[in-house]
DNA sequence: GAAACACTTAAGCGAAGGCTTGACAATCAC
DNA sequence: GTGATTGTCAAGCCTTCGCTTAAGTGTTTC
């Protein structure tokens, strides 16, 4: 299988760097090369491949390398893992809100 | 009116930190004070405190004094902002990968 | 084989980040 | 008022981060 490992802390540090949200976004519209990802981001090839060591790590991002070029494409699986975090938490938010409710509309008897 | 601002960069900076995810995290379950939300964390009021800052600046959180004790509530408004970028992604990706499907598809003729 | 290409690796630098301590303010309980 | 509680502010420390430069490695092109 392999399937890379998903570390939600690793995630959402990953995803903390404007840099490296700009590497996602632009992979979610499919895959780049490395040189090609550090084109339009104004920063080093090297700083890209770090940032995409980062990304790898985290689980947002799967790279192939094929040749002398290193394919970049997005894991889906650590888009969803940052979401549904996000989202138990909201999720529980709004069920305390609806027990507040409730014992609000109790006391208006 | 008086909305907080909501800031995409500063969420996922702010959610970048182990400490800070687990305050917004207790927090979703109810409103805490800064010393209560201090206790079980392993830092000091001090540094509560400095990551308060940082999550009502990001607008994730949203805090009151009264008297002289602080209240620390969640902003929903920042986890949907976070939760609805993410999202985009991925049905971007997703879309993406359908596209990809219909030309494969095609192919099979 | 030589040259261009696409990285990779290592070293280092300056800035930002997370934390602590310690001194200070404000509020509550008695 | 006294003392405890709760938080604020300012330094300072040490680490981590993001980035660059520079020198190397493996690949393709000619």
């Amino acid at each position: 299988m392999s399937r890379p490992k998903v570390d939600i802390n690793r995630i959402f540090q990953a995803l903390g760097d404007p840099t490296r949200r700009a590497i996602v976004a632009r992979l979610s519209k499919g895959p780049l090369s490395a040189s090609r990802l550090a084109m339009p981001l104004g920063v080093t090839l090297a700083a890209v491949v770090q940032h995409l060591q980062v990304l790898e790590e985290s689980g947002l991002v799967r790279t192939e390398k094929t040749g002398r070029v290193r394919t970049c494409g997005i894991e889906p699986a650590g888009l969803s893992a940052a979401e549904h975090w996000i989202g138990n938490l909201r999720s529980t938010w709004e069920r305390r809100l609806d027990r507040l409710g409730d014992l609000l509309a109790e006391e208006d008897n």
